[in-house]
DNA sequence: TTGGGGGTGGTAACCGTTTACTGAAAACGT
DNA sequence: ACGTTTTCAGTAAACGGTTACCACCCCCAA
C-alpha cells in the first residue's frame, strides 16, 4: 500500500488519520492509491495499536424473543450512535455457556460486556462472574447487568433493571381492586430472579390487601407459551378455584388464553387475564391483554448509555439505575363474574 | 506474563495453544501464572498474527421485527456452532448507511457480511455494492445477500433467497380459489424488491384467475402496521370494492384488521385477510391469520452455513439457494359474503 | 570420549497500524 | 550569505500475539 503510494507507511497512516501536516501532492498520491487498491485499515492491527473503533458485548438468551430483541436494540442504536460496534452472542440460558462467552468477551477486549435478562444464581457462578467483573474493570472494561439483580455489593459493575417487583404488584392490585381473590399465578421459577421478583410483587399485594395467598394458586413454569397452556389445564383439572391469572409473561399469558379457551371460558368475562412485558403482540390479542409495561428499549438504551458516559469520561453517570414500570389497563381484565367458581 | 511465569513468551503461547511439547514442570508454571493474572489472550493480537476467531457481520433494518430477529437467531446460532462471533449492525433502512456499515466491516475483516431483508436498489447502490462484493471476495471474505435478489451477475457473492413471489401467488389463488374476485393488495413499494417480488406474485395469480387487476386494488404502503390501517381506511373511503386483502406483511395486516373493524367489518365473514410471514403473532391473532410461512430462521442459518462451508473448504458448497414458502390456511379466511360489496 | 539426535525452550521476525523522534530541505531573519 | 526556525517525510519502536529457526542439554551408541 505505502509501496502503490510511493511513500512511508507513516504518511499513509498520517494521511487518513488527518492529523499531521501533509504536503497536497504527497496527499493526493496516498489518496489515489487507496482508491485503486480499494484499501481500508485493518481494525484488528488499530486496536493493537490502541487506536480503532471500539466494541460492546451483549449476551442474552435469546433474541427472538421480543423482550430481549427490544433491549438488544436499545443498546445497539445507542452503541451506534456514539460510534461503537456491537456484538451479539446468545446462550439459550445457558448459564456454563454464558461463563464461557463473556470470557471470550474478555480476549476481544470488548469496552463492555452486557448481560441481559432474569437468571438463576448459583454460588459458583455468583463467584465466577465476579471474578470476571473485576477483571474486566482492571483492564477499563466493564460488566453491566441489565434486567438482572446486583451480583454483589462492592463489585465493579453498572446495574440496570426495571421495578420487577413494582409491576407485577401493580398488575396483582390492579385484579384485586377489581375484585379478584382467587388469582392464579403462571410463571413461578424458585430461584429464576425475574420470576422470584413477580411472584414477590404478587404475595406482596395479596398480603395487602389481606388475601390469603394459597399454594395452589402458585404455578410453576417457564417464561414459555406452552408452560401458560399446561398450567391453566392442570389448574382447571384440579378445579382449583379462580376468577383471574397473572402470567408471568406475555408469552405465558397467551398460552394460558389459550387454555382457558378451551375450557370454553372467556376472557374477561369469566376470567380475567393479566400478562407482563408488554411486547407487542399484547396490543393485538383479542381481547387486549392487560399487561405490565417494561420500557426495554430505554432499558437496553440506558445500560450502553452509562457505560459509554462512564467510558467517554462524562461526570456523573451513575452505575445504578432503575427504570419503572406500570399497568397498562386493556380488555382482558374485568371485575370478576358475579356467579358460582 | 511470561515474567511471571518465569519463561518466555513463546513458551506461554505453545502452553496456551496445546501444539507443542513442552515439560510438565513449564506447563505447571504458565497455567499458574495464568490463573494468577486471570490471563486471557488479546483477541486482536491473534487476529493480526492469523490466528484468533473469526468473526461474521449481520447487517439489518431493525432487530426488533420478528421476521429479522428470526434470520439474526439463524445466522447467530449455526455461527456460534462453529465457533465465530456475530457483529450485528442495523441500518433502519438506510443504504448509506448500509454501504458505511459494510465499509466498516470490510475494515474489521469479518469473515462474511450478511445483508439482510428486501432493498430498493439504485443504480449507484448497485455499483458500489458490487464494489464491495469484489473487494471482500479478494480478501477471502463474501457478501451474502440474504432475503434480497442479487446485485449482478457473476459477482463473487452468496445468495440465500426465499421463494416470496411464488408465497404470494400462493396466497391469492387461495383466495381466488375461494371465489374472491376483488382482492385489495397491501403494501405496494415502488422498486423493493420484497414488495416488488409480493406483488408480481398478486398479478400473476390474478391473471392465472384470468381476473383483471385493478389499479385501485393495488396500495403503496410500507411494511408497517400503520400503513396496513391508512391503506384500508383509504379504500373504504373512496368506496373501492373488496372482499379480501392481503397484506404484503403480517404487520400490515394487523393494520388492515383495524381498519375493517373499525368500520364493522367482521374477518373473514365480511372480508377475508391474508398477510404473509407468519410471525409468531399471526397465529394468536383472534381470528388466527391466514398467512405464507417463511422459513426465516432456517433462512439465516443457511446463509451462515453456506458461507462457513465454503471457507472450512467444505467441498460443493453452493453459492445460490432458495428456500421455498408455502401458504398456512388459519381463520382469517373464508369464500366472500354472498351478499353486494 | 565423542558425535548424532531427540526433546525443550529461547530469539527474533512478522502481522498492520500509530506515533515519538530524527533529519533534510525550505523559508525566514539579519 | 549564513544561522535559525519551520515544515514535512521517513525511521523505528511499540501494541501482543505466533511460529520458524536456532541453541542447548542430555542420552545413547560407536
Amino acid at each position: 500500500m505505502a509501496r502503490q503510494a510511493g511513500v512511508s507507511v507513516a504518511t499513509v497512516s498520517r494521511v487518513l488519520a488527518d492529523n499531521y501536516p501533509v504536503t497536497h501532492t504527497t496527499r493526493a498520491k496516498v489518496l489515489r492509491a487507496v482508491r485503486q487498491l480499494d484499501y481500508v485499515a485493518n481494525a484488528h492491527a488499530k486496536a493493537l495499536a490502541g487506536t480503532g473503533v471500539e466494541t460492546i458485548a451483549l449476551v442474552l438468551d435469546d433474541i427472538t424473543w421480543s423482550a430481549f430483541a427490544q433491549i438488544g436494540a436499545g443498546v445497539e442504536q445507542e452503541a451506534a450512535r456514539r460510534g461503537r460496534l456491537c456484538l451479539v452472542c446468545t446462550t439459550q440460558g445457558d448459564r456454563q455457556r454464558e461463563l464461557a462467552v463473556v470470557n471470550l468477551m474478555r480476549e476481544q477486549h470488548a469496552a463492555a460486556v452486557i448481560l441481559v435478562g432474569g437468571i438463576q444464581y448459583t454460588t459458583e457462578y455468583r463467584e465466577r462472574m465476579s471474578r470476571f467483573a473485576r477483571s474486566l474493570d482492571s483492564v477499563g472494561s466493564r460488566l453491566v447487568l441489565c434486567g438482572r439483580p446486583p451480583l454483589a455489593d462492592d463489585l465493579p459493575a453498572t446495574v440496570v433493571e426495571y421495578d420487577n417487583e413494582g409491576g407485577a404488584y401493580g398488575a396483582t392490585a390492579h385484579l384485586l381492586s377489581l375484585g379478584h381473590r382467587r388469582i392464579l399465578f403462571v410463571g413461578a421459577q424458585e430461584g429464576q430472579s425475574t420470576a422470584d421478583g413477580r411472584l414477590s410483587g404478587y404475595r406482596g399485594a395479596l398480603a395487602d390487601y389481606r388475601v390469603a395467598a394459597a399454594p395452589e394458586l402458585e404455578r410453576e413454569g417457564l417464561f414459555l407459551r406452552d408452560a401458560g397452556l399446561r398450567a391453566v389445564r392442570e389448574a382447571l383439572r384440579e378445579q382449583v378455584a379462580f376468577t383471574a391469572v397473572f402470567a408471568a409473561t406475555d408469552m405465558v399469558a397467551l398460552g394460558a388464553l389459550e387454555g382457558l379457551r378451551e375450557a370454553g371460558l372467556r376472557v374477561p368475562d369469566d376470567v380475567s387475564l393479566i400478562g407482563y412485558d408488554d411486547i407487542p403482540m399484547a396490543n393485538e390479542l383479542t381481547p387486549r391483554l392487560t399487561t405490565v409495561h417494561v420500557p426495554y428499549q430505554e432499558l437496553g438504551r440506558t445500560a450502553a448509555r452509562l457505560v459509554l458516559d462512564r467510558r467517554d469520561g462524562v461526570g456523573g453517570a451513575e452505575d445504578r439505575t432503575r427504570l419503572s414500570t406500570h399497568v397498562v389497563v386493556r380488555g382482558s381484565t374485568a371485575p370478576p363474574a358475579p356467579g358460582p367458581r
